[in-house]
DNA sequence: CCGCGGGAAAC
DNA sequence: GTTTCCCGCGG
């Protein structure tokens, strides 16, 4: 078999690894949706829901950081609450 | 003039009078992202920014109720500052 | 068990799944990265087959807006059903 | 001027200038929703119609897209340059 | 009220 | 630069 024929293949059957896996990246992707879909029907809000939900993958300290710099701004633009 | 004809050269106008409008929109778009960079070059966290201009543009209550519910799910998950 | 008690605990639960999946999402996407990653070891070039993979993808949805054309030259031509 | 100040100014500026921008590219996207509104008055259908200026605005990418898989399939055959 | 499409943000 | 996420509009 030619090397070019091989690389063909080798290369077909990368791709095709790919693909399977971005099918279950998206399986999983709508399966995440269902669940904010779930908890709306709940009564929870989604937006607040996708805010703590990044706010808990962050971490303490930067968390902290970037509370502080708003915090910060708005007391410059008189936005303080 | 046919009618088609009229019709297509209707659409045509409509059409190129949004692209036309769609170019200026883009303009000012590079604008925006223009003064963000100015701002960050000056030592002003752009991401932040954004944040406070989003804020400024809501009116007052629902700012205050998005904080609220942020509050009451922070709390809820134990993410109290 | 007051309401407020039950409601935490059911958002809890909700934000857990979520974080779950998102673990699993993430698992999988780094998955890709490393077969991108094998391939690239092999001598193939990652960005091409980024685009390989977009392609391919987009296969069907630009079947879809072949027809969509389709439609809007009818449409233009005053020949639309 | 203390430099708090002189930097809640300088951050003040930028804000409103960013804020100006912003109105402009409102006021121009309300004139393109003005104009779909007046083609669907005349009978022509603004989400067809928006799909063609799509498309028509991808023409370029398109074909830069076309090139790329030209290359693509180059690679796949082992022709690469 | 939902889904789609465009615009912005993260990596 | 690419991909993912969010918001706002249209149906």
């Amino acid at each position: 078999m030619a090397d070019a024929t091989h690389s063909s293949e080798q290369l077909r059957l990368f791709i095709e690894r790919i693909e399977r896996l971005e099918e279950e990246k998206k399986a999983i992707a709508d399966d995440i949706k269902l669940v904010y879909g779930e908890a709306k029907a709940e009564g929870f809000d989604p937006k607040t829901m996708r805010t703590v939900v990044r706010l808990r993958a962050m971490d303490k300290n930067d968390r902290q950081e970037q509370e502080a710099l708003l915090d910060a701004y708005k007391a410059a633009l008189g936005l303080a609450e």
